[in-house]
DNA sequence: CGCATCCTTAACCTAATGGTTCTGAAACGC
DNA sequence: GCGTTTCAGAACCATTAGGTTAAGGATGCG
């Protein structure tokens, strides 16, 4: 897993950090906050911030004793760009004008 | 790794399965074709082609005694769509219509 | 300074992952 | 029907991942 992608990939094929990330985009939020959900220990917790933080996903500040933790979504757009290679090969419609009508509808909400 | 958005995550980690998917995009192909690019084993190759399947990702048939690999691509519209709730957040620019020229480029490619 | 708070690190455990080699099954060609 | 080809499965191994508990480091407050 020497590469960024893979390591984005693997951040993302755990539930619990998945959750981590849609918690962040309310906000920063301390580690006790994002513990708060999860049947697991702090600890427990803290490794998977660690492995975000190691994918850049997320980055870390301090707040007195605190550390908050901030969503760095950037990676995700490389994610998404490789999937975007699938496209056609997942697409039931081929239609270009109806693919800009999906996505003008996407832009709207 | 119960669920299937983590299965597909998982599967896009490893850089073998990911360029075995990107070979797939060429055309059903049997083990070995898949296995010849990659300095392993032909179980190893089995294996990974165990859990793209497992994951969705390709479909597999029988041609004489060679076995088949397909793309399924499906799954991969679930990673996206997840991955698109996080676009507000890795855009440098919020413009709705600067959005719109965007997406109009990448429908043009 | 002394202590409480918040979190990380260390040490440990179990299970899954990614690889190997060796064996064996399934389908065809002769 | 017998061997060949093509692949999967079993058994094994080392490493990583995800969790635990217990201990310790950094910061702020009285």
């Amino acid at each position: 897993m020497t590469d960024q992608l893979s390591a984005v990939f693997a951040a993302l094929a755990d539930p619990t950090r998945r959750a981590i990330l849609a918690r962040l985009r309310d906000g920063e939020a301390t580690v006790a906050e994002l513990a708060e959900p999860f049947a697991m220990s702090q600890p427990a917790v803290s490794k998977h911030l660690k492995v975000l933080e190691q994918a850049g996903l997320i980055s870390r500040t301090r707040r007195a004793t605190a550390r908050l933790s901030h969503l760095e979504a950037g990676p995700l757009r490389a994610a998404r760009d490789w999937l975007a290679d699938y496209r056609a090969y997942w697409r039931e419609s081929h239609d270009r004008l109806d693919d800009l009508l999906t996505q003008l509808k996407e832009n709207e909400r």
